[in-house]
DNA sequence: TATCTTTGACTAACCGGTCAGTCATAAATT
DNA sequence: AATTTATGACTGACCGGTTAGTCAAAGATA
């Protein structure tokens, strides 16, 4: 074993661990995953290219790796709203703060959503997103299901959609997109 | 001149063209736009390499000419609804014709999607999709308008993302989407 | 010194794009 | 009708550049 103890090799590793997530992000968000090179990965994150390799498996790995560091950051805030949903004033209070965490790290949806229809990485995609978004889904039929609505699940993968779309859209168009006002249509329709 | 008949040539031309630009449309659309090399589409189109180039003047040329032969084939549909809408059952109409597009050529909207978010040819995307999009929200704000919608802007801007949202995810999860519930609720809700 | 970490030159593969030369075809000529 | 000639569509080897990933060697640490 090295000289050093564990616990400084852990520390130190997770902190360059973290220092190359934070690069890939911001670089795999602003050039899209494909146009990303590790080595400008590695220039920014002031690390050599063979030591990324130190790191991650590959880029693939990374890209695992960014996509699990960003969403864990939501990890709190969705354990809070996934005790289920009763009132419209609920309703209006998760739709606006899933807008809020949107608004809040554009860098990683706009990730997400550079890889949403990428073939070459939609297995991965599917694997970690699928039951983040399945959760998000079974709240609101579970919400329209209390409501008496005609087809809960049918209304929730709606909204869900509904969702993307607008987060799609404003993550596009930047501040041509009038967010707060197409959220309170948004509300008015679907609380 | 030439030995053959202009008239010939164009011919011959225009035949080869359109089968390279269904090769084109067809591996952009499976693999991407990224992970589609001008090799492939050669090989596919049963036309060497480097007379692609006598065809288109490069990748990107070649994007452009399948997305204007895609949308060219929707032109005559969007025509006839520009007019404008009045009654309920002209939207429902609208929506519902929107969703039959999409489904007949699916194909050519995966490319849509995949292109969405794409740094690498956002500006090509924004020059022939924007006047497209733009014609689609001054319908519906206009629907909204004269329904009397207390801002009909946002609400026009948030039906164009609801259907971007709706047709993101049936066209990436396939038959496991509801298709025509979630086109039912979308309709009940906007009309 | 023993062990782990880091480096960056290197490899092999792939890509978009080019170009000198080929060849099928049909007009022109006999 | 047979032969020559002109054309440009077509080929595929080739090029410069870029990439993900490897590895031998040097550096750092206790």
């Amino acid at each position: 074993m090295s000289p050093r103890t564990e616990k400084q090799i852990e520390k130190l590793k997770q902190k360059k661990e973290k220092l190359i997530l934070e690069s890939a992000l911001l670089l795999f968000s602003e050039k899209g995953y494909g146009n990303t090179s590790m080595q400008s990965i590695a220039i920014r994150s002031k690390v050599s290219k063979g030591n990324l390799y130190n790191y991650f498996e590959g880029k693939e790995d990374l890209l695992e790796g960014v996509l699990m560091y960003g969403l864990n950051q939501f990890a709190e805030y969705f354990n809070e709203f996934s005790t289920e949903l009763f009132t419209e004033k609920e309703f209006e209070i998760a739709i606006r703060g899933n807008f809020e965490m949107i608004q809040s790290n554009k860098k990683f949806w706009k990730l997400y959503y550079n890889l949403f229809a990428q073939p070459e990485v939609q297995d991965l995609f599917t694997k970690i997103f699928t039951p983040f978004f399945e959760q998000y889904i079974a709240i609101f039929e579970m919400y329209y299901k209390n409501k008496g609505d005609n087809d809960p699940k049918a209304t929730a993968l709606l909204l869900g959609s509904a969702l993307d779309g607008v987060s799609l859209g404003y993550l596009l168009m930047g501040d041509t997109y009038p967010l707060n006002n197409v959220i309170n249509q948004l509300i008015e329709k679907f609380k």
